[in-house]
Order: C-alpha cells, then sequence, then structure tokens
DNA sequence: CTAGGACCTGGAGCGCGCTCCAGGTCAAGG
DNA sequence: CCTTGACCTGGAGCGCGCTCCAGGTCCTAG
C-alpha cells in the first residue's frame, strides 16, 4: 500500500490537486505513473519529494529555484553541494530579512517615542 | 536643503519614479508636496517615511501590511500596539521559513547520504 | 446499461507588486 | 523665442504562482 489516488496525495501534501499537477508539469517532482486508463498514481517516493518541496516553498524559495534544485539532484554529480549552497545563501537572505524586521522595530520604536514626546496627549 | 527633486529621492531611496509615485499613489506615504507647476518635491521627513517602507518591503511584509501600518500610524491612537504586533507575528512567521529550510537541509542531507550509500559510484 | 463522481487536458484568469508607455507639461539654457 | 530633458497622469502590461474552467474520460455502484 505505497500508493496514492490523487485526493489522497493533496490531503498528504497540502497541495491541491491543480497544484501538484502543476509542479509535475514544471518537472519539479514525477514523472508520476499512471492507470491503464491514464489517472495518476502517486508514489511514497513521489509524497517525499513533494513534501520537501513543500518545505522549501515555505522557506520563500521561487519556483525557478526548485527546477534548477530539482536539476541539480537529478543527475546525481555530487554538484549536490551548488543546491546546498542555494539553501545557505538563502537561509543568509532570511537572515537578512529578519535584520530589515529589527531595524524597522527600532525605527518605530523611536516615532513612538517621538510621538510621546512631542504630542503626548 | 531639505528637499529633493523626484531623479534624488529614487537615487536615494533606491526605488524607481514608478515605484514612488506608485506607493504614494496607494497611500503609504505623503502626499507629496509639490511646486507651482506640480512638480513633487520630496522632504527629509517623506524620504524617512519610505525609508522604513522599503525596510518593511525588505523584510517580506505586503503592500495591503503596509497600507493597515500606515493608516494605524496616520492616526496616532496608541494602536501602535498592533503595530508593533504585526511586525513580530511577521517575524515569527520568518523564523518558521528559517525552520522550515532547516528542516530541508536536514532532509537532503538524508538524501545526499542515502546517495553515497546506494549508489557511491 | 446508466448515473455519478473523481479524474484528465490545455488554456484562460487572477492577485500581487511593480514597470512601462503615450501623450502632455514645466523649466533652465542658448 | 525654442529646445531639451526631467517630470506629470492614467492606464496597460508583465512575471510569478497558482487557481479555475470547459469539455471530455474512466470506473464503480445500482
Amino acid at each position: 500500500m505505497t500508493s496514492y489516488e490523487p485526493a489522497e496525495a493533496s490531503e498528504r501534501t497540502g497541495l491541491s490537486l491543480d497544484t501538484l499537477r502543476y509542479y509535475e508539469r514544471l518537472g519539479l517532482f514525477g514523472p508520476v505513473s499512471r492507470t491503464a486508463g491514464g489517472r495518476r498514481i502517486y508514489t511514497d517516493g513521489d509524497l517525499a519529494w513533494v513534501q520537501l518541496l513543500v518545505c522549501l516553498r515555505r522557506a520563500g524559495l521561487g519556483i525557478a529555484d526548485l527546477q534548477m534544485f530539482m536539476g541539480r539532484l537529478r543527475n546525481g554529480s555530487t554538484s549536490s553541494g551548488s543546491v546546498v549552497e542555494l539553501l545557505e545563501n538563502h537561509r543568509a537572505e532570511l537572515g537578512g530579512q529578519l535584520a530589515q524586521l529589527q531595524t524597522a522595530l527600532r525605527v518605530l520604536d523611536e516615532k513612538i517615542a517621538h510621538y510621546r514626546a512631542t504630542d503626548g496627549t
């Protein structure tokens, strides 16, 4: 029992049927095998990939990133180094965003203080 | 000398003229004062706001966030609390993204290890 | 055999955040 | 005066990441 119909795959990954098909079309995973009639049958392996994709999307990577990502991972070639590199770059970027937010928080605190001092009703 | 022509404002904020106008149209800052002829003249105050906006955008907040943000800050009313709240929620979100990334990194390490063990050419 | 529902495909549509464009106005230099 | 270039406006266009739709197929239940 290591295979799932589309509905179940959707449920398990949290992606819509459309999005699953979309990702597959873009080559982010799969190709997914089919029944004689042409319906998709997702394997555990497929879903594991999808979970990883979901994870990366949630982490803020773009579709293009995921494409080169999958490309690299597919053709072995320990260029997996560059994949990890990509992730770590993104992590750095997130760090930057956090820093921006903290700056914003600081600036806001100043503004609030200023308001209180100037216009302290 | 606390005022700037559009070109200079653009240069100083790193936003395009279009984007400056766009943000102003959306009410994210301003209204910017004009010359008799109708050209914009940005003040230091304007640019300070814009810097804050840039900061928040870089931190990943959406335009809608910025709008309610500015709305809150404008009408005083120490609801600035909810503004800070917004920022901190977002910070938490970034934290979540980082976590997702780390999970992805971990999963990848596993996959790589698996590759090496299975197919270790 | 028939009905119903889950699934298929290709392509159109949408919300976001800009970016570009046409057609016109202002203002400093010659 | 005229030219030139930075600026103005409203609105169209674009790339992303889905999401929705029409029109058709499969297949299980009655």
